[in-house]
DNA sequence: CGTCTAGTGATAAGCCATTATCATTAACGT
DNA sequence: ACGTTAATGATAATGGCTTATCACTAGACG
């Protein structure tokens, strides 16, 4: 049986309305606002069975660990932005497409990924 | 005073001749048939010295550990192909380009990273 | 409301890539 | 060739992120 805790619950709520891919840690602080004394053990037991649903996507990017974006989002193909001070990550609605001849001969492109890094607008001036 | 090992002519022999980045691991199999008892600790410290005296430059690519590729080829900018297969990464001498208006408004774009995924000539029967 | 048991939270344990340790080996200047 | 000492190699230790443990808590259904 499966029930609905207002630890689930806080997870879902906290990627949901992140405009952007959320890192565990940072679902880990939003999250304790809602439900202050939840543990980290909590939160990555919650997105594993997310993933497993179907709920969430992993976001992976180049030498960092993993953070989460509701499958909604995720479903429509876009990319990343780092920024490289603050370390947060935000979603890219574009892509340069005609991607896949870029490939050596002899290969097949099933997919791609596509890393912006610079400075959000909050970190501009930092 | 700087030595010249027979272990640091094969690690930078094998990362050289290699027409990709290779992990450690790959590193040590290779430097294996120069040297056949070199340990991994030597593999490492080596690559650390090589990458701060700038003869290599380390290549991350989403959810996998450090590659490395000689700074004569990272000078060139390029991207890279991972094959789903066999995990072996090969350089894709190609850009998109016009990659930097993408990002949203108010955000300053720095540098970009493209990997593309898919069947390597090798494994694309496999 | 009471019972059952999935879920929680605190913490220990596991994983794994990388780094430190240290006795031994081998570059290289003399 | 010798002596100095940087580098090696085998192994232990580290660090981080993620998972397992287990007593306790709190959903959900009758």
């Amino acid at each position: 049986m499966q029930r609905n805790t207002r630890q689930k619950s806080a997870i879902l709520h906290a990627i949901e309305h992140a405009r952007r891919p959320l890192s565990p840690q940072e679902i880990l602080a939003e999250a304790s606002q809602a439900v202050s004394q939840i543990g980290m053990a909590t939160i990555y037991r919650n997105l594993k069975s997310l993933v497993d649903d179907g709920a969430l996507k992993v976001v992976t990017l180049p030498g960092d660990g993993a953070r989460y974006e509701s499958t909604s989002v995720a479903e429509h193909h876009h990319h990343h932005f780092q920024c490289t001070n603050c370390q947060r990550v935000f979603d890219v609605h574009a892509c340069p497409g005609d991607i896949d001849h870029m490939a050596p001969k002899g290969f097949s492109v099933e997919r791609h990924e596509l890393t912006l890094y610079g400075r959000c607008a909050d970190c501009i001036n930092a």
